[in-house]
DNA sequence: TTGACAACCTAATTCTATTCGGTTACTTGA
DNA sequence: TCAAGTAACCGAATAGAATTAGGTTGTCAA
């Protein structure tokens, strides 16, 4: 069941006429299951419905093939947080926003999502790959909403913008891998109100209680 | 003159005359160097001043030499941390000598923590060690700490100790992942002081500022 | 002094990524 | 319309690395 080609897509949404849109999808799931040191490029040709030399007409090798993957995700990403913003008012709100959103983009695409959380952070050679880029700028949109906040006076005055990120983002992250290393098996959104409270609470000035839900 | 064997080690103290040690230091070097896949039994070998084939002699495969790599350093941990909190008196003051302990034994093998925070996390076989119930024995420590804030009242009562685990956790491990990752260009103390206060502040019961150090 | 065994080794074997050298079918310019 | 070019693909090598087979050597206890 498992390894049913992509070609044979289940009811005419999944069914990627192009080859190498076919070759990332096999990949990602492959990729996803196994990991990238038992991932064969056998298995994903097979998946894909073609030879394997043929999949070196697409991509240069294997891991350029996993490097490929993230691709179409954070493109869309950033198009997509930068309509969600759009119009919330005050820096909390949209960090909020930002999360829920987030999560909910993950929680989306588990697969590519399981090859980025934990195969390619923590590769080097992704930091020199194109899309990263593009993930630096997604993360800039945090750097500004701290700013923000700051200059409104919602945030601490004192708030050190990358040290906020750091926290923001690693938990996340945390929250993330621990999700897909247990395979998903519960919400994502469990606990999420009550992490962002306690986030929310220590970017608060002093003294200002608005954060909290109490 | 990274590959000179380990056999000649330095000053006599990076002399391991045991075998299975010599490997093990070897393969945290290579694996650490080249992360699993680029990483070769033949380097290993070579570098531990023994052949191939007898590698297998002291470990089953190529994964578990990298499964075993963390063992000394994580049930080290164990016993140091609790020396290291022993007689600190409050939640706060136990929070803060847990993140600058920890800080600096990562400081100090850094090869280690590529290998742990690079390759290991994120791989499910992981999981499944018998190193990992280690790891969580740790991570129970921070549980207790959060606890005893809570009922000593110097944390919030609606307090979380899971996601406020979690948030500590995260923010940890994304600060030491951008280290690793930048080739430890920095010091790991930078900012530290700084989001240990912001993270502290987001503990702290409704209005108390104490945690703060403005 | 011999038999068992631990610690190693060299030389296969096997598994996979990657490359080579086509074939096929479609396009395009004469 | 046809021939040359080319894009997409394939089966069969090749090459590189992990793992296994089948010893050899040296030590030690009965």
């Amino acid at each position: 069941m498992p390894n049913d080609p992509l070609v044979y897509g289940k009811k005419g949404e999944n069914l990627p006429t192009d080859t190498r849109t076919r070759v990332i999808r096999a990949a990602t799931r492959v990729f996803a299951e196994h990991g990238y040191q038992k991932a064969t490029i056998a298995e994903i040709s097979r998946l894909a419905g073609l030879s394997e030399a043929g999949i070196y007409e697409y991509f240069q090798g294997k891991e350029d093939l996993m490097l490929t993957i993230p691709n179409v995700w954070v493109t869309e990403a950033i198009e997509a947080l930068e309509e969600h913003l759009f119009g919330i008012k005050g820096a909390l709100n949209k960090l909020r926003k930002f999360l829920y959103w987030y999560v909910r983009y993950i929680e989306r695409e588990p697969l590519v999502a399981k090859v980025v959380f934990l195969h390619l952070k923590g590769n080097r050679s992704f930091l020199d790959t194109p899309v990263y880029a593009n993930v630096k700028t997604f993360y800039g949109q945090l750097l500004s909403i701290f700013e923000e906040g700051k200059k409104s006076g919602e945030f601490r005055q004192d708030l050190n913008p990358y040290v906020a990120r750091s926290i923001f983002l690693g938990t996340i992250e945390h929250i993330v891998i621990r999700w897909l290393l247990k395979d998903m098996s519960y919400s994502l959104f469990d606990n999420l109100e009550a992490t962002f409270d306690q986030i929310a609470t220590g970017l608060a000035p002093a003294g200002d209680d608005t954060a909290r839900s109490t």
